[in-house]
DNA sequence: ACGGGTATTATGTGCAGACATAATAACGTC
DNA sequence: GACGTTATTATGTCTGCACATAATACCCGT
């Protein structure tokens, strides 16, 4: 079998076999040398192919114990997460922003719990809208730790804080969910909505280490959606 | 530098002289070589660690050009895509199932362009609820290819499709899109909200190879959301 | 100056061997 | 039989080497 020594080849071979189930879910696969026998390659070659299948949720490895096909293969897919600017430009439109509110107050604690602040501790709050053709298309809602280096310099009229943070303060972690909120008055008012509209949420904290960086809540405007591949 | 040979640490180094600004973004890294006589190891090594930054997004690198800093470090969400009944009792809730319709006919043409379809060509059409502790969960709005093996014989009023399919076929790609839509009448009742009600939609399609196996549309219960970490 | 073929170069991947590590299985003791 | 210790084993990783591949840079002829 001619260009069975790629570790590409090995892996869609084992896909194949999962698939096949020739080797069914939960059973135990053979281990590297075996296989590596079989494909007569070397099991460096192997052990790539099957980390990749492992990365893709396909497979189990524990070690001494061996590989095993996933009960239950949970499928991940993977977002991308753009700067709202190249969002925006990705869809082809022209890209604008305004700043609505600047201003430093304790805050909320929802917010103080998502960073894992201290109670009244005063963070920047930043609310502005972004646009798209002229067109409200999301609010950035944001809190941001103001002991970042650089933030009282920056000025946030003219650059978004989620621009200047992707250029300026690398982060290493943190969370991101979806969900969906119904547009209150407000937020009806900002998005040039009606109120009660579906609106689509995406709320993001972020470190860098362990000092929290900001968190934001960023509101659509209706009929916004988010694509990933599987 | 103690430790300093596995790729780990070198991966993390890497990521700290990036965050540093040692390595601006944009820039040409050292090359392999030249970064593994730095830091004493083979070239192996150092590849397995750049080759994990570029697949977090944070280098590009290309044959012959070199290893580049992202301009715009694009972050990567992964989410994992449960079954929904391991969805609901992750959430420590018992999980319900009521199949509502089920039927063959022609889908409609949005369907058929989401799976690549021939018009016309006659689709297995599920509509069923799922429920966490006897509430609303979720709407699995589902439509079948009916070639596919088993189908035929599939029970699916006493087991989701959603199910079925995780333990029956294997497929090998799809897309999925989140995004939110107000409560209609029909699916108010159905999940128990009032109409207009912001929900959470999640539209996925799955191929095995070049079939088309399934296009689903799953319409969550008020307050649902989904999380991940970055 | 221009275009096209060619040499160069950094990454991509393979191999064989070795040791590290973690988790299980086997064992011996109480 | 229950429990702690040790041996075994499959995976995890590193080394040093080799060649493949793609993309750029260079050179040369017109």
């Amino acid at each position: 079998m001619p260009g069975t020594l790629t570790w590409q080849w090995i892996a869609a071979e084992a896909r194949r076999r999962i698939a096949a189930r020739l080797w069914p879910p939960g059973a135990r696969i053979p281990d590297e040398a075996d296989l590596a026998a079989e494909f007569g390659c070397a099991r460096a070659t192997v052990n790539r192919a099957l980390r990749e299948l492992a990365a893709a949720g396909l497979l189990v490895r524990r070690r001494k114990a061996g590989s095993f096909v996933a009960a239950h293969p949970v499928r991940k897919a993977t977002f991308e997460i753009p700067v709202i600017r190249q969002d925006v430009e990705a869809r082809g439109l022209r890209h604008g922003y305004r700043l609505i509110v600047a201003e430093t107050l304790p805050a909320p604690a929802a917010v103080q719990a998502r960073l894992g602040l201290a109670p009244h501790a005063p963070l920047l709050h930043l609310l502005a809208l972004h646009l798209a053709d002229g067109l409200p298309f999301c609010i950035e809602d944001r809190w941001l730790n103001p002991a970042i280096p650089g933030v009282a310099g920056a000025d946030f009229a003219t650059v978004s804080a989620n621009e200047w943070l992707v250029q300026n303060r690398p982060f290493s972690g943190g969370g991101i969910a979806f969900s969906a909120q119904a547009a209150d008055p407000q937020l009806a008012g900002l998005l040039g909505c009606t109120p009660g509209a579906a609106l689509f949420v995406v709320e993001r904290e972020t470190w860098a280490g362990a000092e929290p960086i900001t968190a934001v809540r960023l509101t659509y405007a209706p009929g916004y959606s988010v694509a990933a591949t599987i």
